[in-house]
DNA sequence: TTACGCAATTCAATCGATTGAACCAATGCG
DNA sequence: CGCATTGGTTCAATCGATTGAATTGCGTAA
């Protein structure tokens, strides 16, 4: 069955030299339309595929990007996934992908080996804790002005583009729509200190909460993992106290569907006894049970951007770094409402 | 800043040729040790990067494994590639990754493109539709034994393994379970002619109602896209029709997320008015409200399996194609209970 | 001393595509 | 008719790593 035909098979078939099939393939005008017909056709006939390991020893470019997420069990970010694979395949690029899974290690041994592969550029979401160097120092200083695009979480003091959700103006927008329905004992559940995505939000529930005039205790601020599981345990918790809130705003949507499973074994109504809110705004929050009101992080349009600010850097752009911050949008559904009246 | 190092670069810091710095930094007995660890420490000093254009031009593999899924949007195949991924990860093989997002001509391109790329295997959820020379076909006569796998759906007829779940035994327990709890109105809602998994599942549940004396006309079976509206807007038809079912097979989980949402507007509570399955227990399932019963589909098992046979292939095992079935489990969870008494 | 074996290293060809320079023939123009 | 042009194609070097064969140097047995 022979081996792979290679531009020199061709050549031989059609009786021109590696050169002008090289041309021909590629369209290059300069060759003429017959000559290109013909080693066209040949190609096709004679199977020819592509070596972009040639192609890209020589030109330096192998045509891949690289893109590492770090949590695929969240919906959250595989749209991410989604809207990036289509805009890099339009463009005519295949997407080396990883999953860092919130290891640093793992998240430094893709870097490394993606730029093995030669790939074009990177966008990362990067791994909770991420720091600087852990970016820059397996890429080497070889790659100074290798493109990196960081998005939906902020590193700071990097020399990248980021593109992240105005989480400050999220929670913003929950709170002032849960504190015109009469709500004043909140709750804040989820996130931490590690990416700066749970750092804006919670720090904005805060400022919200002092300028509202409220305190922020101990009772008031619940760390934890982005899961179900960790949602449904909270609000069984929160149960146990003894003056449980009337608002529980949620780090994620994942969050807060574990809320919602727990209000529903206990009896209780989200939008009517209790408000649950969410953030990101995942497909499934408009059919919770009740439907999630949320705050909707345009992912769309962050991949969309962030392809964008890759590709021009891959093209030779060297401005300085931009810090993209996308606005995101109040989606009122049915698990906030106003306020129970208190029973004393 | 100079070049990227390379080879050269190392040897003519150390003092040796090319070759002895190659095989040093394999680990290839042949050099001494010395010398290795001058080579070594240099090539990290120096900052080497690896580069897999070269080697893969002269070796012929590089090094990476393309997969390609149909639908981020349905987390039940994201969990594969989450499984994939590490397993790739640890054997030293980055991913290429595609999302055909069920189009054959994108599935076609993202064969053609793995192949360009010098990929050594491929993992494939074939699009709905697929046909045998969809996937023989791109990759050309040259590639008779290209490593392929297939997981989730089966394509009849193929010269590759198949790693798929035993979708007629997880019908099957669902059936039996709602049976016994006294149904015996049924729905099936979701799936099509297109996959093998809805014809299996669909197939399955058609036979076990036959074989439980019970008919299956036009108001048994509809048909739809795997998407939480249908399940919502098809609850909501199905409550307009004289004598709506007692017990409603989903074809996947995602569909019965919106079975429950519908039911939740209207206050049927599932698991006593109405009973709901999904189907592949994602994540969420126990979490909706209630907790969704359903068939737990090993992703985990059903994407290590795939991963050795792949391996197994790459390593240039030609035995005949494998056909593996992996069982599922049920999982009862509340949203299945006893049959309503029939008000008549 | 010669020859041999062995370890360590080098030589040199190779993988397949790309590309700037060179070449050739035909045409146009003065 | 000679010279410049240009369209079409070829030449030849190049990218960086790999590898089977060849070479070198050295100790040791004959």
């Amino acid at each position: 069955m022979g081996r792979r035909p290679t531009l020199k098979t061709i050549a031989e078939e059609v009786g021109v030299t590696v050169s002008a099939v090289s041309l021909a393939l590629r369209d290059d005008p300069r060759i003429s339309v017959a000559t290109r017909e013909r080693i066209q056709r040949s190609a096709a006939t004679l199977g020819y595929v592509y070596n972009r390991h040639a192609a890209g020893l020589r030109r330096g470019d192998s045509g891949t990007v690289a893109v590492c997420l770090n949590d695929l069990s969240n919906p959250f970010f595989t749209e991410f996934l989604g809207h990036m694979e289509a805009r890099f395949r339009e463009a005519g690029r295949m997407m080396l992908f990883g999953h860092a899974n919130e290891s640093l290690d793992v998240q430094a041994q893709f870097i490394r080996q993606m730029v093995e592969h030669g790939a074009a550029g990177l966008i990362l979401i990067p791994v909770a804790g991420t720091r600087r160097d852990d970016i820059a120092g397996e890429r080497a200083r070889h790659l100074e002005n290798f493109p990196v695009v960081l998005i939906s979480r902020d590193v700071e003091q990097t020399p990248y583009d980021r593109v992240i959700n105005d989480d400050a103006l999220g929670v913003q927008l929950l709170f002032d729509h849960l504190y015109g329905l009469g709500h004043r004992r909140f709750v804040w559940l989820g996130g931490g200190k590690e990416t700066s995505t749970a750092r804006d939000r919670e720090r904005a529930f805060i400022e919200a909460m002092r300028a509202a005039g409220l305190s922020v205790d101990d009772e008031t601020i619940h760390h934890g993992p982005t899961s179900l599981a960790f949602g449904d345990t909270m609000l069984e918790r929160l149960l146990g106290t003894g003056e449980p809130p009337t608002a529980v705003l949620c780090f994620s949507d994942v969050i807060a569907f574990g809320v919602l499973a727990a209000c529903y074994r206990h009896g209780l109504r989200p939008g009517v006894d209790l408000s649950v809110t969410g953030f990101d705004d995942m497909g499934a929050a408009a059919y919770s049970s009740p439907a999630l009101t949320s705050v909707r992080v345009r992912t769309d349009r962050i991949g969309q951007r962030a392809s964008e600010l890759l590709g021009a850097r891959m093209a030779g752009d060297r401005r300085p770094p931009e810090r993209v911050v996308m606005p995101p949008e109040l989606v009122v559904r049915d698990s906030s409402g106003p306020a129970p009246v208190t029973r004393r």
